[in-house]
DNA sequence: CGCTGTAGATATACGCCGTATATTAACCAC
DNA sequence: GTGGTTAATATACGGCGTATATCTACAGCG
């Protein structure tokens, strides 16, 4: 036995998954903070170098921990109404940004382009579309309702919501009214 | 004359202000990454230790900053009808976004503490209050108004809104006519 | 005028960061 | 086996935040 430890010098064993997977776990641990490439590295096993080959650089690492964080998104299910479709993505991104709070502001510095992000976008649309908004409106109106949650769940992961919960779940609901008013409004006309 | 530079060595000519003038020119000229202590320190002329006596550490440097951006905010008209003082808000945030992308996010990670954020919020109250809205829906409204401004001028400044100029102009648009009626429903209860 | 305490700056150094470059070791096809 | 390729390591460089120690110009006081 020649290679004592899992991974020998050029056997192939490492992947992208798995230093994504290590970087959201330190991100979660302690901090984006603490994300940096020989933090990953040291939790791998591994050499620093090692991980360029499957992150490019350090910003391709952020991109890689934005994609999986959509990932995390809850499924859509299309059978149900569209008003609780609405709540349960509304909590689902609530519940990401809770658990990655710094890594969830990254989300404003990315242009919707990867897979992922397209595949978040479409369900948003879809679901517009299912509560009979107009063709020519859902697209501005994705970007407002994606705005708009992106935008409270990074304000209270991130404290500047300081008041009490329950002042916090006042805004959410205030948000929730005012949108499924909007929508219901645009599908009359 | 023994002190032939702007400032000797114990000389006091360094300032809180002028740190956070060069902080803010030098992260306007070359973004938030090139904002170090060195960085500002070079541009003043002076050793990057002398900061530390003025912002504390390189967080209160930018706690700093953000606080300057909250002041580039224009100033309330109350004379205006509140529809107009809501529309000039809108575009003020938004040129701020626009001229400090980067330093713009950090809005996101601070609770409203300062003077000068409390300043903001109070003046958006006011607005709301003169709109006639109830005073119980004042303080949770002036949350959704900042997050959607905020969420809208973060997204457009750093390019999460990838399309053309007037997609993007149709998201505000959108927002606009979404909060003129929430708020003037809302006042009429 | 000289003395001394102190405030405001510098000098130096440490450990961490991202990553460019060069090198080495395991595997594959022949 | 042997050569080429791939995946890892080793080393090094410049920049970062900042802790610590030092220095120096001034203020207050006799």
């Amino acid at each position: 036995m020649k290679t004592p430890a899992r991974r020998g010098r050029g056997t192939r064993g490492l992947s992208r998954d798995e230093v994504l997977d290590a970087t959201l776990d330190l991100a979660e641990e302690r901090g984006l903070d603490a994300v940096s490439m020989r933090g990953v590295a040291d939790r791998l096993g591994v050499t620093p170098m090692a991980l360029y080959r499957y992150v490019g650089d350090k910003q391709g690492l952020l991109d890689g921990l934005v994609e999986r964080l959509i990932t995390e998104l809850p499924d859509d299910d299309p059978g149900l109404p569209w008003q609780d479709r609405l709540r349960a993505l509304g909590a689902g991104i609530r519940e990401v940004a809770r658990r990655h709070p710094q890594v969830f502001l990254l989300l404003f510095m990315r242009p919707t382009v990867t897979e992922e992000a397209r595949r978040a976008r479409d369900t948003v649309q879809a679901l517009l579309r299912s509560a009979g908004v107009p063709e020519d409106v859902v697209p501005p109106l994705q970007r407002l309702l994606d705005t708009i949650g992106m935008g409270l769940a990074a304000s209270e992961a991130n404290g500047r919501f300081s008041g009490d919960a329950a002042d916090v779940d006042r805004v959410y609901d205030l948000a929730e009214d005012l949108l499924l008013t909007a929508i219901e409004r645009y599908a009359r006309e």
